[in-house]
Order: C-alpha cells, then sequence, then structure tokens
DNA sequence: TATCCGACCTGTTGGC
DNA sequence: TGCCAACAGGTCGGAT
C-alpha cells in the first residue's frame, strides 16, 4: 500500500530511468487507469506522443512528470514562469491501492494487470508500464499552476519531509479541528503523505489513541507526533518502503522491507514491543486501527 | 462550512 | 473442490 516513502523510492526511480527521454507511443489498456483524463483515454494518448518527461517530483502520494515542451496554449497555467521552465503541463500518477510504475524491457511479457503503457523515441529497449491490480491509481494530464504543481492536486498539503512543511501551521488546524487524531493524519489537505499503515505506526510511537481529539494536542504533543511520523517515513525510505505482498514495488520491480520493523500495523494479538500487552485491531472507517490498549489509552468518553 | 461515510475495485483468505 | 462473503484501503462525492 504506497505511502509517500513508497511513493518517494518510485519518484526516484522515474528520475533515473524516465526523464528526458521523448515518448514515442501511449497505449490505454484500461480506461478507469486514465479516468481522471477527462478527455478519455485516445487523448492522453495523442497529448503525450512526441513530448519529453522533465525531472520526476512528488508531492505525498502524487507523483508527477512536467511536460517539458508542451507548447503554450490557451490556458491561464500556459502562461507560468514558475516550476518547470516551459513545463506548462504534467502528466500526474496515483498509484491508489496496488499500482506499479515499471521501467521494464520491452521483450518481457506484459503484466495480467497491465494498464497503461508508454513507449519512447529511444534505443534504450525500456518502457514505462503502470500495472495496476486493483485499478485505484491511475495517470492523467494537467496544467501546472505557477508553482509547477497539476492543478488539481494544489489542495494537496506538503509532507512532513517537505522542508517547507509548516509544523506551527499544522499544530493551529489541528487545534481547530472537530475531529480525531487519525483522521486527520489522513487527512491530505492536512498533512500528506500519511496512510492508514504510518498512521498507526506514529500513533504508537508517540503513545496516542486513534480517536484522541485533535483540539487536545498540545503545541509539544504535536511536534513529538510529528517527529514520529518522520522517523516512521525516513525509516521506510531507507529501506525502500513497506510491501505485505508483491503488490508494491519500486521501478524494477523490487519489494520494500519495511514491514519486517512495524510495530502496531498488522499485529492484533501480538505482544505491544514496549509492554507486552496484546495489540488490538478495531474496525475504523471500513478499515482497521491496531494499537496498544495499555500504551494509548482511549480518551475520556462523554461525562456520564 | 465542516465532517462523515459509502462506493469504487479485485485478489486473497477463510468458512462452509 | 467449489462457492461465497469478508477483507484490504486512498480518494471522491453525496449526505448530514
Amino acid at each position: 500500500m504506497p505511502e509517500s516513502p513508497e511513493v518517494e523510492v518510485v519518484r526516484r526511480g522515474l528520475e533515473r530511468w524516465v526523464s528526458g527521454r521523448t515518448v514515442a507511443d501511449v497505449q490505454v489498456l484500461h480506461p478507469r487507469a486514465v479516468r481522471r483524463h477527462t478527455a478519455g483515454g485516445d487523448d492522453f494518448a495523442t497529448a503525450l506522443r512526441g513530448h519529453r518527461f522533465g525531472v520526476a517530483r512528488r508531492r505525498g502520494k502524487y507523483l508527477w512528470l512536467p511536460l517539458e515542451d508542451v507548447p503554450a496554449t490557451d490556458t491561464a497555467a500556459a502562461d507560468s514562469t514558475g516550476g518547470e521552465p516551459g513545463a506548462a503541463y504534467s502528466v500526474l500518477g496515483h498509484l491508489g491501492m496496488s499500482g506499479q510504475l515499471l521501467v521494464q524491457p520491452e521483450a518481457v511479457p506484459d503484466e495480467k494487470h497491465l494498464r497503461i503503457r508508454i513507449r519512447f523515441d529511444d534505443i534504450e529497449g525500456t518502457e514505462l508500464r503502470f500495472v495496476d491490480q486493483r485499478t485505484f491509481g491511475g495517470l492523467s494530464l494537467h496544467p501546472n499552476t505557477p508553482d509547477g504543481l497539476p492543478d488539481v492536486i494544489a489542495h494537496i498539503a506538503r509532507d512532513p519531509l517537505d522542508e517547507e512543511f509548516d509544523d506551527a501551521a499544522f499544530h493551529s488546524a489541528l487545534r481547530l479541528r472537530r475531529t480525531t487524531i487519525k483522521r486527520a493524519l489522513l487527512d491530505q489537505s492536512l498533512i500528506s503523505g500519511v496512510g492508514n499503515i504510518y498512521a498507526d505506526e506514529a500513533l504508537w510511537r508517540a503513545r496516542l489513541h486513534y480517536e484522541r481529539p485533535t483540539a487536545t494536542l498540545t503545541r509539544p504533543r504535536t511536534t513529538e507526533l510529528l517527529g514520529h511520523v518522520r522517523d516512521v517515513m525516513n525509516q521506510a525510505l531507507a529501506v525502500g518502503g513497506t510491501s505485505f505482498d508483491s503488490l508494491y514495488v519500486n521501478v524494477n520491480g523490487e519489494s520494500g522491507y519495511f514491514d519486517r520493523s512495524l510495530d502496531a500495523y498488522g499485529r492484533e494479538d501480538e505482544p505491544c514491543r514496549r509492554c507486552g500487552t496484546p495489540m488490538r485491531r478495531r474496525p475504523w472507517m471500513n478499515r482497521s486501527s491496531y494499537f496498544c490498549p495499555r500504551c494509548q489509552r482511549p480518551p475520556a468518553g462523554p461525562r456520564g
């Protein structure tokens, strides 16, 4: 399940293997994989053909490749002078639950769930493949904002590994919300790149219950939590991300190894690594929350 | 306006 | 062995 460390691993792979290459041909093999491109698969393929990819970029779980040589059009974004020089448009990607961006030799047989194939106008002999079992992810083409960001993700907050992430502003936003801490961690407009796995891990490290109201967090507590979020992400990044099965792999098809280091997620009934109390799993928003009932005390309920 | 929650999707797993 | 339900979870949009 790709969260921002996994997406960063993929971004680095794209930067190394795809940036600077020119698109020769695009095959859209499943319409759902380009559903965010409202003009449809044929338009997506036509729009990319002949254009060169710039340096891969990322915000949270989204990554994108600026099109370096798309001529300015009548869109407002085309007047942009910020971001990637000359990049009025970008190909935006989201891996969803099970998406993979693979750079494969052209001779390698198609993956079972191959959704989009991008061939290049060079002699390297490799192509970019978007493979996605559950088709929650996809690729699409969008105009850029003046900051060089695809316009449809302008509402996505910076992720905590971004040096421009504002800890004080995040704390203020938490205090204003009438919600609980795990919901807030998964709210990509507040803080991006955190998914269910790393939210549980960071909350376990911070000894915070997932239903803790955000309005009760003190500034030191928020700072401590952000530190744990960053630690979890950096550790995952160092080993290539989390991988429970073959669904998450980098651009070369290699799995990450961070699952061996998880302290909370997926450890129902196993002893807490701090106090030995059996970990618990609770249904939460159509998914699961894993926590230690002793280290992570639930907040006090309503009076009565 | 802010927040909540179901739908989308498909392979795997477990129960019968 | 085969069938079926439950489960996994990021994002969007409708409901409250």
